[in-house]
DNA sequence: GTTAGTAGGTACCTAGAGGAAAGTGACTAT
DNA sequence: ATAGTCACTTTCCTCTAGGTACCTACTAAC
C-alpha cells in the first residue's frame, strides 16, 4: 500500500479541465445556441460577472475548448464559438444527463434517508 | 434571450455532486481497491488531510455514493465501500479516461499555441 | 452634452474551503 | 508507565476564487 498521490486517479486533469467552475455552463450555453458575443454569454447564464467570464473564457480558449475572434469595429465585437476539441466532449455532457434523468432522484432519497 | 440562471445547465446538479473536491480520487481509490478502512483511504489518497476526508465521506454518504460500516470494536472500525449508485457512475468514468487519453495532448498544444 | 452600448481591465474586499496540528477515548502491547 | 492504533473532532490559520464597483476608448443617437 505505497502513498500514492492524487494524481494516482488518472480522471483528475480532465476533470480540473472540464469540470471546473462555469465551464460547464459556458460550453453549454455555446453548444446549445451557437457561436455568440460576450453579452450573449453574460445574459444566457444570468448570474455569472463578466470579470469572472472574462477569465474563464480565457482559460477555456487557452485550452483549446473555445475559439475567440475579434472583429476590430466600434463597438468592438467578439464571437465565441466551442471549438471541435470542445465538442468532442458532448458524448459525456449527454451520457451526464442521461445519469441525472435516471439516478439524481436516488440522490434525493438517500438525502432524506440520511437525514432522519 | 430571456436571462436564465445557472441552472440552465442541466448537468449542474451531477457536477455539483460528482465532481466537487476529492470525490472522484476517493470514489476510484473506493472502485479500484474495494472496501476498504479510513486510513487506508487517507493513505492510498496521499494527500487529503483526515478532516476533510471524513467531510468529503460524510457527504458521499449522505448523498449514497457510499456506505460506511461502524464496527465497534476497540480500536474502531469503520469500512467504507462503493454502492450500487456509485457505481453506476463507472461508465462516465470510463469514458473520461478514453477523452482524457485521445484528446490531453490536444489540450497541452493548445496551451503551449496560445503561450507563444 | 450626455447617454447608451461594447468588451473587457483593474483595484479592493470578503467568505469560505481547505490545510496544519493537536486532542480524544478506549483499549492493547511492551 | 508508556507508546501505539483508529477514526475521527476541534481549533486555528491561510489562501484564493469570486464578487463589487469603477474605469477605458470609441461612436451613434437623442
Amino acid at each position: 500500500m505505497e502513498p500514492v498521490p492524487e494524481l494516482a486517479c488518472p480522471i483528475a486533469p480532465v476533470v480540473d479541465l472540464v469540470f471546473s467552475r462555469w465551464t460547464t455552463p459556458i460550453l453549454w450555453t455555446l453548444h446549445e445556441y451557437g457561436r455568440q458575443r460576450f453579452v450573449e454569454l453574460e445574459r444566457r447564464i444570468g448570474t455569472i460577472t463578466p470579470k469572472v467570464l472574462t477569465q474563464r473564457l480565457r482559460q477555456m480558449e487557452r485550452d483549446g475548448l473555445v475559439t475567440r475572434t475579434y472583429h476590430p469595429e466600434v463597438p468592438p465585437r467578439v464571437e465565441y464559438e466551442i471549438s471541435e476539441l470542445g465538442r468532442s466532449l458532448a458524448p459525456i455532457f449527454h451520457q451526464l444527463a442521461e445519469w441525472s434523468k435516471h439516478n439524481l432522484a436516488d440522490v434525493e432519497k438517500a438525502r432524506q434517508r440520511y437525514d432522519r
